[in-house]
RNA sequence: GGGUGCUUAGCUCAGCGGGUAGAGCACCGCCCUUACAAGGCGGAAGUCGGGGGUUCAAGUCCCUCAGCACCCACCA
């Protein structure tokens, strides 16, 4: 692998027993922890629990890893490794697509380097190229889906070209056919004439581009005037049959049934009438051309006209042209046909029109629509079952919107043209007699047997193999072994949950569900998940000819800005491009990219992957992220460091307040993890794990941990060192669907301190079930004391802050309006707060006791005094008070007008009334506080006035 | 032409079983406090795209307009 080459600078397993890195380090962990569970065979399915699968959308053969990739494997692998430890019987089925069209592509452009091409090397010698190609480089991307940690069980890799995939095709084909599912015939379909097959409708894009409408005369054949025709493409002129108007058009209503000599062609066509005219449009009279137009090809069989194919299967005018333009590319024909139109007087008029260009998605070629013999899947009869699945929700997309996209395309769904005029793909199951007689079924043999041909009959098979996306819509069953019965197939048929782009739903998606359930009678998953497209930072599709990708494993391992510019410049639409990618590559990435690993990589996505959306991909988020998971090394070092062993067996001693109370937001933590998972809200999942991690577990629990550690308490320090490593542990264990290799490092780090040890046949953190919220009690006697704690800390540490007192000095409190339960407080955590808050003397004053004038700050009702005493700037804190006064006196207007409202108080329930007067009561109170303590201020300190009168 | 989604703090996004707003990053201030400066503590910042409606009460429900993005179909 490229980049910083870790392998170079990792020892594999000695650093187990060394001390921690002081930072965090992924490059020294991540493959080598890969290798070790792979070898483990932990990927594969095991033990007993309910099945849960997930089908991988196969990457093609021919692709290298993107950011989309990553994203989606990243949500696949966390769903997966959340529910292996949970302890379901998990398979994550790998594997890659053949790709028909792309990986010929790639073949072929190989042959040509070399000088040679497809036709000379024939199609046996040239599958076996592709073969040959196969083996060597088409493993890239699977090496590269180890690298992002994708538990995949690569014992049951496959490839839609093996054997047994074929098999499944070769069975669904012939199944289908023989109900009449599938049919050969003559149509007109989207024809790619670079490539020179047909495609699919999906396969076909449609973009505005600048072209021209040029009206032509076409005049009446007994010479009395003519019409006039709009038309994009004259040279189809040629391929007319007719001409039509709207039965309606007041214009034309005489002149119907009347023939008109079509240019050029010496051709005799008749004016027709059908509905299809807009009379709005141009002249209202449009010629029609039933073999190269999909309207005029509907019109053409309502009128029972003539189909003229102009065009050879390369689109150069072919033999039914007329002579002088026979062997022309369709495009000189067109300015041929102009010129001559021109020449006789017959063009009225040329002008600038943008209109719809479709184009092949692989070739750009604009797609010809052209009269064909060719193989046809009868969705029509497929879809209502599909989509009666997804409505009685056999099957349900989350988000759910998606469902109506699905269901707008199923019942506006076309005829699914399947053949393809390749070489590389699987051919279809069909033979030729040599009388054209055709014979469907699994083999040559087949066909013999059923058909009771003899060797004497000579049978030759369709050149044309299948659309790609017809062995991925048998996926879910053909990798499970179908059309055997297989205990894989029995076990986990239907999977789990489908996790995709909604770029393929019609492509792959509805495809699947059909097949699924005409040929297993269930559908192939419960579940959608349909997420959205990476993007740039600018919202901008990733792509290579745009020069904005972003490469996973660049990510990972760390990239030079030279490297990444030349990655970004290679393959660019424009190269003159080339100078502003590089200024802009230059100043986005001044540095190149920095190594931030796997992890921060996976966690970035997680936390991104809000409903279904779109995310933009911001490399501050994955810095962001790589420091999390630096903040957790350094907790886990720090683990370590205070806990030298694990716990003596059977020592129970009782907790303090803050053991219990991160037990108990960890069982918080682990109740909403659990719904996320559910929901597949993996940014709340992501941002309620930061949230612990950083925040409770280090900001708070550590920095407790430390005051109990260093002091006199040992039964308290045992206690809190045995809760520290359990919950580091847990909450390793909940962390690791997401961010795997860290994982796994620290908890083989404090392993042997934690006492899970002994025994247990753990040898890695997956061999551990994922933790249950019921795994730890939720304790709110803790939680009340600890938020009660904190409040003071913070109100106290605010105060400090905002009067600039430096944090190594301590200060003195008073505390005034407390009740038993703060008293309580500070007999049993006095210490606690006192460090946390930097506290010098404390005194608890009587409520009516006379006040210094002091620095306030309130927790709940209890008034915090922090004396001036020369730390205090009398005039700040006197400024700072007001403001305060002034927005608790805004709130408190706004919820005094609505408590004297007559309407609100008595139609708005009883517990929203009182919850409201008991805030007022609250800010009143409060108020209060500030009042008096700002006449302290007045009556001590004249400065406080000329402060007032300076600002 | 039809459809979908989005518009909330400078940026990226949560929040939508209605009760006057949250996070991360960025920013500002103070700190190299013995896990972490890839850090700590604190702070400032939003009339929730415009308009209308329902309601005691609306980012949160309804209607409408605008802008942006995407999907499908396509008039030659």
């Amino acid at each position: 692998m490229g980049g910083t080459g870790p392998d170079a600078m990792s020892p594999t397993g000695d650093q187990h027993t060394s001390p921690m890195d002081k930072t965090y380090r992924p490059e020294r962990i991540e493959q080598h922890w890969y290798r070790q569970w792979e070898s483990r065979g932990l990927f594969s399915p095991r033990g007993d629990g309910a099945p849960y699968c997930i089908m991988i959308p196969p990457p093609n053969v021919t692709g290298t890893l993107h950011m989309g990739h990553a994203f989606q494997i990243t949500l696949m692998d966390c769903l997966i490794r959340h529910r292996r430890m949970s302890g379901d019987k998990t398979l994550w089925q790998v594997g890659s697509d053949h790709a028909g069209i792309a990986t010929q592509m790639v073949v072929e452009r190989q042959l040509e380097a070399g000088g040679q091409s497809r036709l000379e090397l024939g199609r046996d010698a040239f599958i076996n190229k592709v073969w040959e190609w196969k083996g060597q480089s088409g493993g890239m991307i699977t090496q590269q889906l180890r690298r992002l940690g994708a538990s995949l069980d690569w014992s049951r890799e496959r490839f839609t070209m093996d054997d047994d995939m074929s098999r499944a095709v070769c069975r669904a084909f012939v199944t289908l056919y023989d109900e009449g599912l599938i049919y050969r015939g003559k149509r007109l379909v989207n024809w790619d004439p670079v490539l020179k097959t047909a495609v699919s409708d999906l396969e076909v894009l449609s973009s505005e581009e600048d072209g021209h409408l040029w009206h032509i005369r076409y005049p009446y054949a007994d010479g009395d005037g003519h019409v006039i025709v709009a038309t994009t493409r004259p040279e189809t002129l040629l391929g007319d049959t007719a001409a039509a108007v709207h039965p309606d058009d007041e214009r034309y209503r005489d002149s119907i049934g009347r023939r008109l000599s079509l240019p050029l062609t010496g051709r005799v066509i008749p004016l027709i009438a059908d509905d299809y005219v807009d009379p709005e449009f141009g002249s209202g009279c449009v010629k029609i051309t039933p073999a190269h137009d999909f309207n005029d090809y509907e019109v053409g069989r309502r009128h029972d006209l003539p189909m003229i194919n102009l065009f050879n299967e390369d689109a150069t005018l072919g033999d039914r042209a007329p002579e002088p333009y026979r062997g022309l590319d369709r495009f000189e024909a067109r300015k041929r046909v102009l010129e001559d139109l021109r020449e006789q007087g017959l063009l009225e008029s040329e002008r600038e029109h943008r209109h719809a260009v479709p184009r092949g998605d692989r070739s750009q070629a604009v797609i010809e629509p052209y009269l064909t013999d060719q193989w046809f899947v009868n969705a029509t009869k497929l879809a209502p079952a599909a989509c009666e699945a997804v409505r009685d929700g056999r099957i349900r997309f989350v988000p759910k919107r998606w469902e109506k996209t699905y269901f707008d395309w199923m019942e506006n769904i076309q005829d699914w043209c399947i053949s393809r005029q390749l070489w590389w793909g699987h051919r279809i199951p069909a033979w030729y007699d040599d009388g054209g007689n055709l014979y469907v079924a699994d083999s040559e043999q087949a066909v013999r047997d059923k058909h009771h041909l003899g060797a004497d009959v000579a049978l030759t098979r369709e050149a044309d193999v299948l659309d790609t996306w017809f062995s991925s819509a048998l996926w879910p069953f053909s990798t499970l072994g179908w059309p055997s019965q297989t205990p894989e197939m029995k076990t986990f048929y239907p999977t789990s949950v489908l996790v995709t782009g909604f770029d393929i739903i019609f492509f792959w998606v509805a495809r699947m569900i059909m097949m699924g359930l005409k040929f297993t009678g269930d559908v192939p998953f419960r579940e959608v998940y349909v997420h959205g497209l990476v993007r740039d930072i600018e919202g901008q599709k990733m792509s290579k000819s745009k020069g904005n990708i972003l490469d996973p494993i660049d990510l990972i391992d760390g990239i030079a800005p030279n490297d990444l510019i030349a990655k970004r410049t290679a393959s660019l639409l424009q190269p003159a491009m080339a100078e502003r990618i590089e200024r802009h590559t230059r100043k986005d990435f001044p540095d190149g990219i920095a190594a931030y690993g796997t992890d921060a990589m996976r966690f970035t996505f997680t936390a991104l992957a809000s409903t279904g959306r779109d995310i933009k991909f911001d490399m501050q988020r994955i810095e962001g992220y790589r420091n999390f998971c630096n903040k957790l090394w350094n907790a886990a070092r720090f683990a370590t460091m205070i806990c030298p062993a694990a716990p003596a067996p059977g020592d129970a001693a009782t907790p303090t307040l803050a053991d219990r109370w991160i037990l108990s937001r960890l069982h918080t933590v682990l109740a909403q993890t659990a719904q996320w998972f559910g929901e597949y809200r993996f940014d709340l999942i992501a941002a309620a794990m930061h949230e612990f991690v950083w925040h409770d577990f280090c900001d708070w629990y550590l920095e407790i941990t430390k005051i109990v550690q260093n002091g006199e308490d040992d039964e308290a320090g045992r206690a809190n060192r045995a809760c520290l490593m359990d919950t580091l542990e847990t909450c390793l264990r909940m962390l690791h669907p997401v961010i795997p290799f860290i994982t796994e490092e620290i908890w083989q780090q404090i392993k042997p301190l934690t006492g899970r040890d002994a025994g247990s046949g753990e040898e890695g953190i997956q061999d551990c079930p994922y933790p249950l919220s019921g795994d730890v009690a939720r304790d709110t006697e803790a939680e009340r004391m600890m938020e009660r704690l904190q409040l003071f800390v913070s109100a106290i540490r605010q105060v400090r802050s905002e009067m600039n007192v430096p944090p190594g000095q301590p200060v003195p409190v008073l505390l005034q309006n407390w009740d038993d339960d703060d008293r309580a407080l500070f007999d049993g955590y006095g210490a606690w707060i006192t460090r946390l808050a930097k506290i010098g003397r404390l005194e608890w004053l009587a409520a009516d006791a006379e006040t210094p004038p002091a620095a306030i700050a309130l927790a709940r009702q209890v008034k915090i005094l922090i004396p001036a005493e020369g730390l205090i700037d009398v005039g700040a804190e006197a400024l700072r008070l007001k403001k305060e006064i002034a927005k608790a006196e805004k709130m408190l207007a706004g919820m005094q007008t609505r408590l004297a409202d007559k309407n609100f108080l008595d139609k708005a329930p009883a517990d929203v009334i009182e919850k409201q007067s008991l805030q007022a009561e609250n800010l009143k109170g409060q108020l209060d506080k500030y009042h008096k303590q700002l006449e302290v201020f007045s009556q001590t300190d004249g400065r406080t006035e000329q402060r007032d009168a300076a600002a």
